[in-house]
RNA sequence: GGGCGCGUAGCUCAGUGGGAGAGCGCUCGCUUCACACGCGAGAGGUCGCAGGUUCGAAACCCGCCGCGCCCACCA
């Protein structure tokens, strides 16, 4: 035992200890129920590993030492996620490279001198391989850097076990599930349009979407209603959605060519003449803050019950500047107080535009490109009809290869000049769905994903929800608010290059058509595979993209669609049966509430698509760190705190003190202040240890006191309720409730047996010594899931191995040792103690100051319990007399000073 | 618009049917032999507002206000 016990190093000394010992190894051959097993977040290695880490990973690590010292053999192990676009997106500006898969794989390539260090130098086009190696160099690193700091932390991880979202075991468990997906017809391909995200050039899947306010303008456009349209057609043709789109738009187009050219001449006579039909003919005007897309328009809806559109519902309409036939229909959905109440259906503006299209079986005029410019568009061929070819070509020229701000720009300029522009555009703000890592706007474009069946499952997935144990369950309504709202399956393919490649090719056949919908499927024994340059059973390379030959398909998977089999990658699925029985379905999901939606979810999904069970039995969900101004911490704020630091500073126990603070599911403010309270209880621990530990205790000697019995009681109890707070996963009850407890315990307890604890009789001693050193073991190994660094320090002076591998303290064992302690007697002594200590100090006294009588009042019950440990108060109080009178009511008298 | 959570001392928060609490901060005092990274004492609150249930409400119920998050809408 140190003469000065210091925090100091412990970091460094134990966590090297830990490492040489395998202190933290799982042990397989442990049979399934004495294993528990953890599904540990991988986190993104791009970027640095902020508080908010150190916050939810040290509470997943309490859960874990408690159930080690439960007797369980814990699997928790690490892993990383470097697959995705964050990857992508952080090698790109580090070396200042682009991935351009025409590029030629060149074995010798160094990155850029200076990488991306000058914002005006082009990116270098690299091939794909190249890509990948360099995404792999920068992860490794992050890797290490984020080993070091969780090692630091004190987490204990195995750290024999971990592994990445991109690494071999990763792909081949992942492309095996997907596999069998495909098999049973729950993985499948479409065209169809898909949310895209046009600055990346990627689907993305509607988990990854967010809202975001920007400025926009509302605009007041008119239709022209097309020649016949009154309101006595309306009742007939509006009932059916179908027979108005098709031929019906078709056999108009011709007629309004012919018709045109009378009504074209001048915009002024086109305006003029529309005002005056306005009193007789039913108006068309639609409200719109994406004018842009009204090439695209394929229809005008009204609410079914609106009496204002009724002349026009049934009817047909023109598209300003296109004069494009469009019918005018009718949908429940539409809103009557919204604009006019009339609304332009596009291919696409948004999802609702979707809904629309699909129910009422509208034709696709698709003018938005994947890279978010508008398309060439060929007028006047079918679907692309016009009253007026001409026109429509000038106008849409205005438009093609504009992005879609210069092409909104535009249009409203020609709007305004042809007269279809009613009033000035209105400013509005309004929520926008951006790709959560995107920087425009998310567009919906047609093309080729693949998708997950998902909808279908819908009812069976709020089952598994409800069959799991949320902590707290509070948030298990997050997650049937989300598989309630899920409008579509999962797209999983992404159009990027560091991700699990779907393994699949397609035959191309003799004329040179792609055959999509006849995929080639590698064997399961193959895995991974990467089909951009391997070839399949029966192929030869040079039979690449050629007629007659193969294509491999180009995408590579969502990251969830990998991390969300981040259980069955762990657990060793496809290659370690043995293990995956042992550790899987897994016995906890730690993971942030803003996932729920995509890991959660997804995994959730997976799990019951591949063995109809749930994946884990628990969840915890962990809040998140906010700055001192209660805003999220995120690098784009630039408040985040980064880690490492802080442990050096204040100590790794110091910072897990704090973060355990945090209950579960709550976002907790940062604040250093805590990590200096931290910081004080380990080194309160440091001193009650050596304390305590300072004498031995008589052979054979038992608690005979009764303020010793008392404590010990009461110890059983704290344990008690620490042991149910963690057995309901909460950790921060569980550490408040021992901290308050050992506080406590300091200032009274061993305050009122130093004395008897220092009498050079070991009989009179023997008791007292027995009894601190039974409730300092007990602390040590309360303490150890908080604070590991001291409590292995303090557990190292007296005993044998690691506190970690300690049994838990047993609340039932120390209620039997301290049988017949009476609470009491704590209690009083401890209430006239402090009456004592306030007379003390009230009088400017020190507290050794003698004090010549004390009187106590109270009821004969609570007396009682007092003589039983006045010899301890007296000598704890410098009390020379003690005087007892029974009263109804609690009263303390001192009078200070020696006897004469 | 729907859902979830929160609102208690200056700050961070615990308390969930019967005394309004802890730590920090603040004030005063104490070199006390485990610890000055300490010890003792003190000041400080109409427990968001209003109603109800109850002998009794910070806690339970209803409504409202405020804050946060999630979802939907976003023409």
């Amino acid at each position: 035992m140190p003469e000065r016990p210091s925090l100091d190093g412990l970091e460094a000394k134990w966590g090297a200890v830990w490492e040489r010992e395998g202190t933290y190894r799982f042990d397989r051959s442990a049979p399934r129920e004495h294993i528990y097993s953890i599904d540990t977040p991988p986190p993104t290695v791009s970027g640095s590993l902020h508080v908010g880490h150190v916050f939810s990973y040290t509470h997943t690590d309490t859960i874990a030492r408690y159930q080690r010292m439960r007797g369980k053999h814990v699997f928790y192990p690490m892993g990383w996620d470097d697959n995705g676009l964050p990857t992508e997106r952080r090698v790109q500006n580090y070396y200042g490279v682009r991935c351009d898969p025409s590029v030629p794989y060149n074995p010798n390539f160094q990155p850029p001198v200076g990488g991306g260090a000058d914002a005006n130098q082009q990116p270098v086009a690299v091939s794909r391989p190249n890509f990948v190696e360099l995404c792999l160099t920068l992860t490794q690193s992050d890797e290490q850097a984020f080993e070091a700091l969780w090692r630091t932390l004190g987490l204990s991880v195995d750290w024999s076990t971990t592994y990445t979202t991109i690494g071999r075991q990763a792909q081949r468990v992942s492309q095996r599930s997907f596999l069998g997906l495909l098999a049973r017809g729950l993985a499948y391909q479409l065209e169809a349009p898909t949310l895209w995200d046009v600055d990346f050039q990627t689907a993305v899947a509607q988990a990854e979407l967010e809202d975001r306010e920007r400025p926009g303008a509302m605009h007041r456009v008119r239709f022209t209603p097309a020649d016949g349209a009154d309101g006595n057609g309306a009742g007939e043709r509006g009932a059916s959605g179908e027979g108005a789109s098709g031929e019906g738009a078709d056999g108009a187009g011709a007629d309004g060519a012919g018709a045109d050219g009378a009504g074209a001449d001048g915009a002024g006579a086109d305006g003029a003449g529309a005002d005056a039909d306005a009193r007789e003919r039913p108006q068309a005007l639609i409200e719109t803050t994406r004018p842009e897309l009204i090439a695209a328009c394929v229809a005008l809806l009204a609410h079914p019950e609106d009496e204002r559109h009724r002349a026009l519902v049934g009817t047909d309409v023109f598209t300003p500047l296109f004069g494009t036939r469009v019918p005018v229909l009718t949908h429940a959905h539409v809103e009557r107080d919204k604009g006019t109440g009339l609304v332009m259906v596009c291919t696409f503006g948004d999802l609702t535009d979707v809904t629309w299209w699909r129910e009422l079986g509208l034709p696709v005029r698709a003018v938005l490109g994947t890279d978010g410019r508008l398309l060439e568009v060929p007028w006047g061929t079918p679907g692309w009809e016009s009253r007026d070819v001409q026109r429509a070509r000038a106008s849409y020229d205005e438009l093609a290869g504009r992005t879609i701000n210069q092409a909104r720009k535009r249009i409203v300029e020609l709007l305004s000049d042809s007269g279809e522009l009613v009033g000035e555009p209105q400013p509005v703000n309004r929520a926008v769905k951006f790709f959560e890592k995107g920087d425009r706007p998310v567009e919906i474009v047609t093309s080729r994903q693949w998708f997950i069946r998902t909808l279908e499952h819908r009812d069976a997935l709020i089952a598994r929800g409800r069959e799991l144990r949320w902590h707290p369950p509070y948030m298990r309504a997050r997650f049937e608010d989300w598989v309630n709202g899920l409008n579509g399956d999962w797209c999983i393919s992404r159009q990027r290059f560091f991700g699990v490649p779907f393994p699949v090719w397609y035959p191309i056949d003799a004329g040179g058509a792609v055959l999509y919908d006849q995929p080639i499927t590698p064997t399961l024994d193959a895995l991974p595979v990467d089909p951009s340059t391997d070839v399949p059973d029966g192929y030869q390379p040079q039979q690449r993209g050629q007629p007659g030959g193969f294509l491999g398909d180009p995408d590579v998977m969502d990251t969830w669609a990998t991390s969300s089999l981040t259980p069955q990658i762990v657990g060793g699925a496809s290659t370690d049966a043995e293990l995956l029985k042992k550790v899987f379905p897994m016995d906890l999901r730690p993971q942030a509430h803003d996932i729920i939606r995509t890991w959660l979810f997804t995994t959730v999904l997976r799990s019951q698509l591949d063995h109809d069970e749930l994946p884990w039995a628990n969840v915890a969900i962990s809040g998140w760190v906010l700055d001192p101004d209660r805003k999220k911490m995120s690098k784009s704020k630039g408040n985040v705190v980064t880690p490492m630091h802080l442990l050096e500073e204040h100590g790794a126990d110091a910072a897990r003190y704090w973060a355990a603070s945090g209950r579960p599911g709550t976002d907790t403010a940062f604040d250093v202040k805590q990590m200096k309270d931290g910081r004080r209880l380990a080194v309160k621990l440091l001193n009650a240890s050596k304390f305590a530990l300072a004498e031995l205790p008589a052979p054979g000697s038992s608690l005979e006191h009764p303020l010793d019995r008392a404590l010990i009681v009461r110890l059983a109890e704290v344990v008690a309720q620490a042991t149910d707070s963690f057995e309901g996963y909460d950790y921060a009850r569980a550490l408040e409730r021992t901290e308050r407890f050992f506080w406590w315990y300091c200032d009274y307890y061993v305050e009122l047996v130093k004395g008897r604890r220092y009498d050079p009789d070991p009989r009179v001693s023997a008791s007292a010594s027995l009894a601190l050193r039974t409730s300092l073991s007990a602390f040590q190994r309360l303490f150890a899931p908080f604070l590991p660094f001291v409590c292995e320090e303090v557990w190292s002076w007296w005993q044998e191995g690691s506190v970690h591998r300690a049994p838990w303290p047993d609340a039932g064992e120390l209620a039997a040792l301290g049988r017949g302690g009476e609470e009491l007697v704590l209690e009083v002594t401890a209430d006239v103690l402090r009456e004592v200590r306030k007379a003390k100090s009230d009088a400017r006294q020190p507290m050794r100051a003698p004090v010549r009588s004390v009187l106590v009042g109270d009821g004969a019950e609570r007396l009682d319990a007092l003589r039983l440990a006045q010899d301890d108060l007296l000598l704890a109080g410098s009390i020379e007399r003690l005087e007892l009178r029974e009263d109804g009511e609690f009263s303390v008298h001192v009078e200070l000073g020696a006897l004469g």
